[in-house]
Formats: structure tokens, sequence, C-alpha cells
DNA sequence: ATCCGCATGTAACAGGTTACATGATTCA
DNA sequence: TGAATCATGTAACCTGTTACATGCGGAT
């Protein structure tokens, strides 16, 4: 259901859009949360046309279908975020890798984690500055502008799980190297 | 490979263990970052053997078959996590819901961030609750406390996690709500 | 004796990734 | 005219969940 609900969410947000379309938008957004390839959108969208939660349009050139959400989708995506207690699961390396840590020699864990920390900074920091661009921008409506509207909340709460990412990863290798120490 | 790196993490922490032990160690520990149920547990952990990760070193009453972790599989797990660049991806249905999160009224908006903020603060508390009654604990060594000394890290990370999102949830409803005011 | 927990497995299905395959349009 | 990008699709494979299936051992 959560790739199903995803495109729902994205063809509410940016209005009418292809499988291509929906592709590129998946991997510069929801990518954070959920991922998927065209080869399961393609397929994913044709079986909604099928159960009536999406129509195609319009058909460009090169075979290219412009999917509008129904009626009935906008009700499916409503009900399933509303109506459904919510489950809160998640799938993560980053976090397996926290519990294999102490498998490791205390040294090697260390360097692990500094390494961790750099990437969940940098990451951190090109969500800020993300976030800069957009606020800057703040008086220009751009109605085109999908991510501005679609991304706020989601952004936000990025940059704050980057952070504990990386304070997580720096604070938990200067822990361990004092230890090694005493 | 994540499965089968758990798998090898666990018979590290805690020693030798049968596939239902391992089963339901993975429930207790590992099931808050990555997910696998016995079905996936018992057919995996017989490819290692063939692999040469684990042995069976003692069948005992039941059929049971404890593990072992080899050197071979020891050497995996650290190439696994020392050798490879770390996949940063996530999959999480909470994340998702924070895209979604516009195309619902700000009140229902609203409604769902603070049954969320609800839920983790909760999950924040027991957690909370469950490190006090480790690092109380701190004196008496029990051995046989595999997540006394597994779980460490992890369950810091948890904790920042679990209050990221219910701070996350608790935040932006009050924001929709103020915007909903103007 | 009976019930619960231990203990292992398989089969069918759902969800996701990688690789293969094809062809149209646009731009330089 | 050649390369990049647009655009859609399928097949094989891997991973994970649900449901089915079976039987032993210990406790009351």
């Amino acid at each position: 259901m959560s790739l199903r609900m995803a495109l729902l969410g994205l063809l509410t947000s940016s209005g009418p859009a292809s499988g291509y379309d929906l592709t590129k938008l998946f991997e510069s957004s929801i990518n954070h949360a959920w991922q998927a390839k065209h080869s399961q959108i393609y397929p994913e969208l044709n079986k909604m046309a099928a159960d009536g939660l999406v129509t195609v349009e319009e058909e460009g050139p090169r075979g290219r279908k412009t999917y509008t959400i129904t009626g009935e989708g906008a009700r499916e995506l409503r009900e399933w975020l509303i109506g459904k207690t919510p489950s809160r699961l998640v799938r993560s390396e980053g976090a397996l890798r926290a519990f294999l840590l102490p498998t490791l020699e205390p040294h090697e864990a260390v360097a692990l984690l500094r390494t961790e920390a750099e990437v969940y900074g940098a990451r951190l920091a090109k969500l800020e500055a993300l976030r800069e661009r957009k606020t800057a921008h703040h008086g220009a409506q751009d109605p085109a502008d999908v991510s501005a509207r679609f991304g706020k909340y989601a952004l936000d709460l990025g940059i704050r799980q980057a952070r504990v990412m990386s304070e997580w990863a720096e604070e938990t290798a200067a822990e361990i190297e004092s230890s090694i120490r005493s």
C-alpha cells in the first residue's frame, strides 16, 4: 500500500503527471522515506488505473501517459492516512549497524562512527542549505515548485533525523574512545 | 545481506543459539531496525551453514539445532561493517506520512500529528525506562544479559530517534495550528 | 491427560531491485 | 547524424510476510 499512497500523494501535490515524472519526483523527495524504481511504478500505475484511483487524461508523444488522481483516489489516500493505525516499523541499515557495533573492536567501532558522523553531517548541511533556499524564496510564489509545498514538514523531519544520526555517531565515538583509555 | 549480518551479530553477542532463540532475540532487539520472521530466519540459517558462516555444533531435543558462528562468519560480518560504504536508505511509513501530510486539510493534519506525538512519546518513555533499568543494574555483571551488552548504543540511538519523532510531530502540529488561525 | 511453549519447516504471495528491451524526440 | 534524454514496459531474482503444517517436551 505504501507505494500506492506515495504515488497518490505526489499526484495530489504536483497535479497530473506521467510515470516518468512520478519516478523522478519520487527520487527527489519521497526517496528519503521510501524507495521505488520505474519498473515498480509503471505497473503500479496501471493497477491503480484499473482500480479507478487514477485516470489517463492525456496521451502525449512517445507514448507518454499523463495520470490524474480521481475522487476515489483522493478518498483512499485520506482514509489510509487518517483511518489506519500507523505502523511505525522502520527498516534502516544505519540503525542495524548501531546494533552490530559492539561486535567490533573498540577502535574499529570508533573509526566507523567517525565516518558515519561525517556522512550524516554532510547530509545535514545539504538539507539545511535546501531549507534556507526555500525560505529565502518565500515571497516568490512559484506554483510549479512542488517540493516547496510538498516537502516542508518532511524536510524538517529529515533535518532533525540527520542531526540525530550525526550527533549520536559523534558522541558515541567519543564515549567509546574515552572508555578505551580508562 | 542485512538479515544475514543481523544473525551473525546476534550469534557473536549472545553465543551459540538456535533458530528459535535467534527469532526471539531478533524480536526483542534488532526488530527496531530490521524485521524478520522465523519463516525467513530458518532457511537463512541453513544457507549460512551451507556457506560455512555458521555450524551446527549440537542437536538437542525436538530437533533443536544450536548454531555457532565460524571464523569465516565473523570475518564476513566485520568486512560488511568496515569494508562496505554503508547504504543509508531508510524505509519508514512514519516518514512517508510526513511527506503526505500536506495532502490533508490542516485540521486533519494537526489531529494526525497529535496522535503521532503521543505514540512516539509513549515509546520514548518506555525506552528511557529500559535504559534506566539497565544503568541501575550497572554493578551486577550478568553475562547472560545479552541486551545489556548488545543494545547499549542502539538503545541510545532509538531513544534519540523516538524523541525526534515526537518533538517534530508536536511542534509541527503547533505550527500548522497557528497558521490556521492567521 | 491436556495444554502450552519449544522447535522446525514449507508454500503462496506481496513488495522491491536489477537487468533487459525498445523506441521516440530533441538538441547540438 | 549522433548523443542524451524522454518514455514505457517485462522478466528474473531477491527479500519479506502470512498462512499452513507438524510434532516433541515439560508442567499441572
